[in-house]
DNA sequence: ACGACATTGTTGACCTCGACAACAATCCGC
DNA sequence: GCGGATTGTTGTCGAGGTCAACAATGTCGT
């Protein structure tokens, strides 16, 4: 991921801002418009991909990651290391490869994904007493101050998804997708 | 996108390739089938995943698009490829920035993709009259009738959903959706 | 007990994609 | 005609998916 934009790594310094802070243009003399000028968006058409599930999934979940990265900007903490923080910290000494197939990820993926998460102190691998292969995978204290501060702020993410797309609409599609 | 797995590129030339191209055994002494790997998963906890709609909805839209690449592979058209020709074919003559503001997509990313399409020979850019800047889009007539090709595999993935998740709930979701 | 095979963690390489920044050409409104 | 905005374009970064290969370790049939 992202596949969908990840928070500028850290303290950009001083990015040049947009200079452009006007509105469209207000108001325009209706003249010589040339025809096919597209003043007022002329609501493009999407055709058949007003027929396919995916389209509307795919721009739901980009829409919906941004909102959560926006969210947990503060703590820098990306979907994806949310989710991870959170399996880990339910299953407590769960390997590397369950891990990886109960979220979908590559074990190669996850390796990194670990590694960094180790660094920032989150996360220990200690090996496995019974299976000298595994590394049994557990949170720091710091990981779980940090995953109970992402929580807080996933929940407030969750919580301001509600009016956006609706209160009934929201709970209809958590209940479907749950049983998928 | 993907953001999801694309097929291997088309004519890779000579891609180092695996020394290990002994294919699976044809036939394995019919004693280890491909037993289901993880007899029992212990069902692992998703935790306040269960809560997050952004993560049923990732999960899906993956889903969904490996589904969509699987039948379309045949062609080697990608979701993001389809989109573009579906929108092309449904507004001729519309620009690049218009198109990639409708299925939010970085203008300089778009460049590349019709770059890549007009060298497969399925879509042009003719100069727009009106506007030196435009480039006037439009579908070849190799690329529609891929387009059309395309239309009806992604039909016959779309229709393959339905029962995969429900015909109620497929109807469900899609309407929701369309209303977001 | 052996040996074939599977699993686990790991690394390396490649490729797609999203996000920016910077430009040249062009257009627009005043 | 000028300044500001838009359009297409290129370059660059970084995240992330995918695949191959490997060493260490476990498992199972015989």
């Amino acid at each position: 991921m992202p596949a969908v934009k990840r928070a500028p790594k850290a303290a950009s310094p001083a990015r040049k801002l947009p200079k452009k802070l006007a509105e469209k243009p207000a108001a325009l003399p209706l003249r010589k418009r040339p025809l096919p000028t597209r003043v007022s968006p002329v609501a493009i058409d999407l055709g058949v991909l007003n027929d396919h599930l995916g389209y509307f999934v795919r721009r739901l979940q980009v829409w919906v990651f941004q909102d959560f990265i926006r969210h947990l900007s503060s703590i820098d903490i990306s979907p994806a290391q949310f989710s991870v923080l959170v399996i880990i910290g339910a299953n407590e000494g769960l390997s590397q490869s369950e891990l990886a197939a109960t979220l979908g990820i590559e074990r190669a993926r996850m390796v990194r994904m670990l590694h960094l998460l180790d660094r920032r102190g989150l996360t220990e691998r200690l090996p496995s007493s019974a299976d000298g292969r595994r590394h049994s995978l557990r949170l720091t204290r710091a990981g779980q101050a940090q995953l109970k501060q992402a929580k807080a702020l996933a929940a407030q993410h969750e919580a301001s998804l509600l009016p956006k797309l609706g209160p009934e609409r929201y709970r209809m599609m958590l209940e479907a997708l749950r049983e998928i």
